[in-house]
DNA sequence: CACTTAATTCAACGCTTGTTGAATTAGTTG
DNA sequence: CAACTAATTCAACAAGCGTTGAATTAAGTG
């Protein structure tokens, strides 16, 4: 293997790698551009297809991401049942501010324009992210559907406001602090009183 | 006035008017192509340019909103200080859900791709809407942006999940329930404590 | 040194985009 | 009717897009 490379240089690859994911988390899967994306990698846009295949599969290639949703659930779910919504907004600030963050601000950017990365979005939230928390916590099957619709709805908003719009204050804000501020809501999201009258519809 | 158009029938102005909102709310600025709009129109892709100028143009014109947000704020603010979260939730769902919406979803598309319209989404957000929403409900100017910037993330979120990914069963949850389950929310960011120390800063 | 194979370069393809300008049609005005 | 103006049609433009394939370079292998 590492054939025609030489040895300690970094392949290409992985250059054009990162530069797509600073290209489509910026711009989205439309306005980042296969020639950007090489330009940015100091590369032939034709290496693109040669490593790659098409754009969209380097879109694919760029989300996968070492973020496993387990782990962090699993942390969320380790603690004081009261304590679990301010564990869970700590625990997206941490994750969406770090470099993995970017995969999830390209997917999110995207979602606005193409069904299939909003499908990819509910899949996601739905299937992977809350529903196994909800259960986690012990919450009834026919109630986890509409609290977990809450809390995307308000964590959601949280990542448009502060990743994507960078609404100020609240795109600088200490993670402390939003904590505090949303902690509450998605404690009361999760546990609490929702109007109980509608769960199960 | 009138010239060159027989009487009783609309010109063709409106019918691209139409449906530039329908193809700019639906798939966001630059994946709304001026031919698409045209094609939906039944017209052709010149008569855009020759009625509006520039695809750009077309845009703003599209904006054109009769939406003003000071009747709803007022609506708001008339009431019992505790219920101003019902209410205010309780008309954002009933703007959204109308015809009028439809400007609210193209901007909000568009601002995830263009610096431009999320500029003009922060404007709005902040100086048009909530700030004299909370100056009228007697909120310190120092906690005003703070309160404000939390009412627009549970906000946004909403909107986003209910109107932008249409996540259910939030999507099509009637008006009443999402305003029982996200009034409290509102009206604690609004009124209530939301991290005393950090205001002002 | 050949041989092989991957990496890279370069030019070009077909397609879609927004926009333009000339030619034509239609309806009102004097 | 003649004159004028707005509305409409049609063909074409330049630019940018993703993608392709052939030619060239480079590096490891027998």
């Amino acid at each position: 293997m590492n054939r025609g490379r030489r040895p300690g240089q970094v392949s290409s690859r992985d250059a054009v790698l990162r530069a797509a994911r600073e290209q489509f988390s910026r711009k989205g899967y439309d306005a980042a551009t296969v020639r950007a994306i090489a330009a940015e990698a100091g590369v032939d846009p034709s290496m693109i297809n040669h490593h790659f295949g098409t754009k969209e599969q380097l879109f694919m290639a760029a989300l996968e991401s070492p973020v496993d949703p387990k782990d962090h659930i699993s942390a969320v779910l380790g603690g004081p049942r009261e304590g679990a919504g301010e564990r869970l907004v700590t625990r997206i600030l941490a994750v969406w501010d770090s470099p993995a963050g970017a995969a999830g601000v390209a997917v999110l950017r995207t979602a606005m324009q193409h069904e299939w990365s909003a499908a990819l979005v509910r899949e996601f939230i739905l299937n992977r992210a809350i529903k196994p928390l909800l259960a986690g916590l012990g919450v009834p099957a026919e109630e986890a559907s509409w609290r977990g619709n809450l809390v995307a709805s308000q964590l959601s908003g949280l990542i448009l406001t502060r990743y994507l719009i960078k609404l100020e204050p609240i795109a600088s804000a200490p993670h402390a602090v939003v904590v505090q501020a949303l902690g509450p809501t998605i404690q009361r999201y999760l546990t609490g009183a929702v109007g109980a009258d509608h769960l199960g519809g």
